[in-house]
RNA sequence: GGCCCAGUGGCUCAGUUGGUUAGAGCGCCGCCCUGUCACGGCGGAGGUCGUCGGUUCGAGUCCGAUCUGGGUCGCCA
């Protein structure tokens, strides 16, 4: 039966009561960890957020009654103690960080009974994840989340605090937009009122954002909440959280600084970690030549080579063909892995397959300095001295080498070593390399769609000298956009905005938009420049990636209370549901089948 | 949409070349225990091996399909 809390107020969090406190009447109430009945004497762990209390029960102190009901306590429920904090008589829990105290209990009130759970509520749990997501609310009571919850809050904290002192205004933009087809897909919400009409859940506050600045608010932030309807990943959910930001009469420079500065403060009040500034910076093309990628990590080399002059003309055809075909070879070196098993390669090989490429060429240089390679047959002794000598082989080295187009080496070759690293160790979890990656192209090919599209967004400002190229060459434009990365992972990007109509109408003419297709989805954006827009910049951090660096998990499920599973489905509300069709009658809707 | 991994009591797992009654630890239930904290002792309950079909004298084990969860490629301006 459960017992009111009446008269009763909480004096303390179970975890924050310290040696300090001894001598001292405490109220606490939390969750039973454990209990632990010796016969006459009887030890409870209480449990809350702040932590783990051992509660201790004599008959002599609380009286039969509350004994007994001490007794019947089993893990999960909820109950409040009265009693006096007290230096432990028996051994000191050094697990523990209330381990040197206890409380001497009493009196007890049993709020609530518990079922035993489906799962043990603890740290570090090897439950399946189905499980656990399906009994969320029980998963959320286990320590490792409920950390990674208070980091959460502490960043979001952190991040208030900073642009708020900044001179930054808090201002909330709508969830209910007009969908724009660019981009992510859209999640869609049937209007009522108006028949075959849907809003779309943003994105991003994108251009709302830059309407405000328009609007002269001049420096604005939010703690946005955005939707996009694509498949899930570890570090993906359809909807996420932005620290969005943006920022008038500045350029990349000022958003950069105040973004480097906020990322550096949160570091320091969240998890006290010292973030050297200015954080390194580097162009798109150096991360894509020396990383394969546009996010890379740099807490290890093992950098890509460029090795298409040196294997020009030599007699494997793998190599040649590519060439000649436009692409690239290029090779990363494994330092001292000359010996690594043919099982181990072929594994690779087919790790590069899965991004596309039809394989993996791989040499050893061995001790003694001779060859081992899936391909010197094809080679003349001459012709891979050149290669070993481009690549800086030394004996114990093993090479690997992609050949086919650029993006695709780049891709293959940048995951290869991030997967390398991984497996040989070389990734230090508390180091914290950031980086600047700058002068994005404007514009990417699109095969699929037979166009250019808008690498970052149609309202990205191109590089000035670059201008001239937006009609001849789009893909030689650069952007004025940047993204802040950290260990290998894109923690946030931004750009400086186009506001010149003639820039955006040249933008979206380059992007293959009709002047009336511009104006039907962003003609209020359009509109509104025309009436004056400062210059304005500015750039959204992921605020679960933020998390998740921090709280050292690869798992965005383990900083949002209530994720949802890879097929966008919440397995403990089970959403998506159907709804009545009464409901689909109003909408206009009908499902079929 | 493609590929990869996993599914055996409440939880985590073991289960040999296919062979009789499917095991363990933890948890759970009962009794005992006044300094435990991975408490201890004694006793007990609990499983149609994800599902369906096939091969076989015989399937947890082999084959096929399917479901569920995870990872990944595509996708994510």
């Amino acid at each position: 039966m459960a017992e009111s809390m009446k008269g009763l107020k909480r004096t303390h969090r179970c975890g924050e009561i310290s040696a300090a406190n001894a001598g001292e009447k405490v109220t606490v109430m939390g969750w039973v960890q454990k209990q632990r009945n010796k016969g006459g004497i009887i030890f409870v762990d209480l449990r809350d957020r702040a932590g783990i209390l051992q509660v201790i029960f004599e008959e002599a102190d609380c009286g039969r009654e509350n004994f007994a009901k001490a007794e019947k306590l089993r893990s999960e429920f909820v109950v409040a103690v009265t009693g006096k904090v007290e230096k432990r008589a028996g051994a000191v829990n050094a697990n523990l960080s209330t381990g040197e105290i206890e409380v001497r209990a009493d009196g007890l009130r049993i709020l609530s009974e518990a079922e035993t759970p489906p799962f043990p509520i603890e740290a570090d749990s090897k439950t399946k994840e189905e499980l656990r997501l399906k009994y969320r609310y029980l998963d959320l009571r286990r320590p490792d989340l409920q950390k990674n919850l208070m980091l959460r809050s502490r960043i979001t904290a952190a991040v208030h605090a900073f642009l708020s002192e900044e001179g930054f205004l808090e201002v909330e933009t709508p969830v209910l937009n007009k969908s724009t087809p660019e981009g992510a897909r859209d999640y869609l919400v049937p209007s009522r009122i108006h028949q075959g009409c849907f809003y779309a859940l943003p994105q991003s506050p994108q251009i709302f954002k830059q309407l405000l600045m328009c609007s002269g608010y001049d420096r604005y932030f939010q703690i946005a909440k955005c939707f996009r309807d694509e498949d899930l990943r570890a570090d993906r959910q359809p909807e996420f959280t932005q620290i969005d930001l943006e920022m008038s009469f500045v350029d990349t420079e000022d958003v950069i600084d105040v973004t480097e500065r906020m990322v550096a403060n949160v570091c320091r009040e969240a998890v006290g970690l010292e973030v050297p500034l200015p954080i390194k910076r580097m162009t798109w093309d150096e991360a894509m030549n020396r990383f394969g990628s546009d996010k890379p990590d740099t807490r290890f080399g093992m950098e890509l080579v460029d090795v298409s002059e040196a294997v020009k003309g030599c007699g494997f055809g793998v190599f040649t063909g590519a060439l000649e075909a436009g692409g690239s070879v290029r090779g990363i070196n494994v330092k001292g892995q000359a010996e690594m098993p043919r099982k181990k390669i072929d594994a690779l090989v087919e790790f590069a397959k899965g991004y596309g490429v039809k394989g993996l060429a791989y040499l050893s240089v061995q001790p003694d300095g001779s060859y081992k390679s899936s391909f010197a047959k094809f080679m003349t002794e001459e012709e891979l001295k050149k290669l070993v000598a481009a690549m800086a082989g030394e004996p114990g080295d093993l090479l690997l080498f992609a050949a086919d187009k650029l993006k695709l080496v780049w891709s293959v070759l940048g995951a290869l070593r991030v997967e390398l690293a991984k497996q040989l160790g070389m990734l230090d979890e508390n180091r914290y390399n950031f980086l600047w990656v700058t002068e994005f192209p404007e514009f990417e090919w699109s095969e699929e769609e037979g166009r250019y599209m808008a690498m970052h967004h149609p309202f990205t400002m191109p590089m000035e000298e670059d201008l001239e190229f937006l009609e001849t060459e789009p893909g030689r434009v650069r952007a004025k956009a940047y993204d802040i990365v950290v260990n290998g992972m894109e923690l946030g990007g931004g750009s400086v905005r186009i506001f010149q109509s003639d820039v955006q109408e040249r933008m979206f003419e380059a992007l293959g938009f009709t002047k009336e297709k511009a104006h039907e989805q962003f003609g209020f954006l359009l509109d509104a420049f025309k009436y004056g827009v400062p210059p304005h910049a500015g750039l959204a951090i992921g605020l679960e990636r933020f998390v998740m660096q921090l709280a050292q998990t690869d798992n965005i499920r383990d900083v949002i209370a209530f994720p949802k599973i890879k097929d966008a489905s919440c397995l403990m509300s089970e959403a998506p549901g159907t709804v009545d069709p009464k409901q689909l009658e109003e909408l206009h809707l009908q499902v079929t089948e």
